[in-house]
DNA sequence: ATTCAACCTGGAGTGCGCTCCAGGTCAACC
DNA sequence: GGTTGACCTGGAGCGCACTCCAGGTTGAAT
């Protein structure tokens, strides 16, 4: 159960300092525990919650959808919600793929269409 | 060998009037004819031009290099440089594909883990 | 006791990719 | 010839997600 100064919880979750005090001040983040000279303390849990953010950030949701999650967080009796929020999300990201495998298709043609080409120079 | 009225070619390209004057002050279209009052006139080819760049920008590729990418079209001996920077993007979409898959995996793993508590609630 | 890096706050600034606006022009139609 | 709606330009504004800054505080090490 050690914590964590913000330069390691930064490190650790890939967020910079300042995105951390954002995120905190967004409502993202549930307060974070402070020294007695108001410094913050990260927890194990801060820090796993933030890898998971880190992961939702990545995977393109918006703040405000990722605020939502974190607010249903702090409340146990939300699961059904932040359920619903992630399969929507997986849903965005589906389509995504899709997209992009759609992209890899057309570009493959377009460099295969270049390559022929330049083959004949 | 029809033309197109800025509105059409919007509306075809999907993107909005502001945005190809956009792409055409930013150099990323080359100027567009004009009747002699001065209005766009575009072209099948344009169209054409238009309908890849909206390709390009969809698989996420930045304006600067959709810039590059434009550029590159209006020298015929540039095939070399245009399937580079194809591949180039290609290596990061494969990226992106990637990293979303192992968010599905992730948040799949989350949700069904999700799943079996609210059952037993 | 002093130093000094790391931290604090509120608020301003940044980069990207558009998007909107004011004030004017053009051209098809009645 | 007048109306009307689509179009023109240069430049300002916007939304997102941070990122940076000034000016001040804290606390571990010397």
């Amino acid at each position: 159960m050690r914590t964590y100064t913000p330069a390691e919880a930064a490190q650790r979750s890939g967020f910079s300092i300042d995105t951390l005090r954002y995120y905190e001040r967004e409502g993202i983040l549930a307060p974070v525990a402070r020294t007695s000279g108001g410094r913050r303390v990260y927890s194990d849990s801060d820090l796993c919650t933030l890898d998971f953010l880190r992961c939702l950030r990545d995977a393109g949701m918006p703040i405000e959808r990722l605020r939502r999650y974190g607010e249903l967080c702090r409340d146990p009796d939300t699961i059904a919600e932040r359920v619903e929020l992630l399969r929507e999300h997986a849903v965005a990201v589906q389509e995504q793929i899709d997209q992009l495998r759609r992209w890899q298709a057309r570009v493959g043609e377009k460099l295969s269409w270049y390559e022929r080409h330049l083959d004949q120079t």
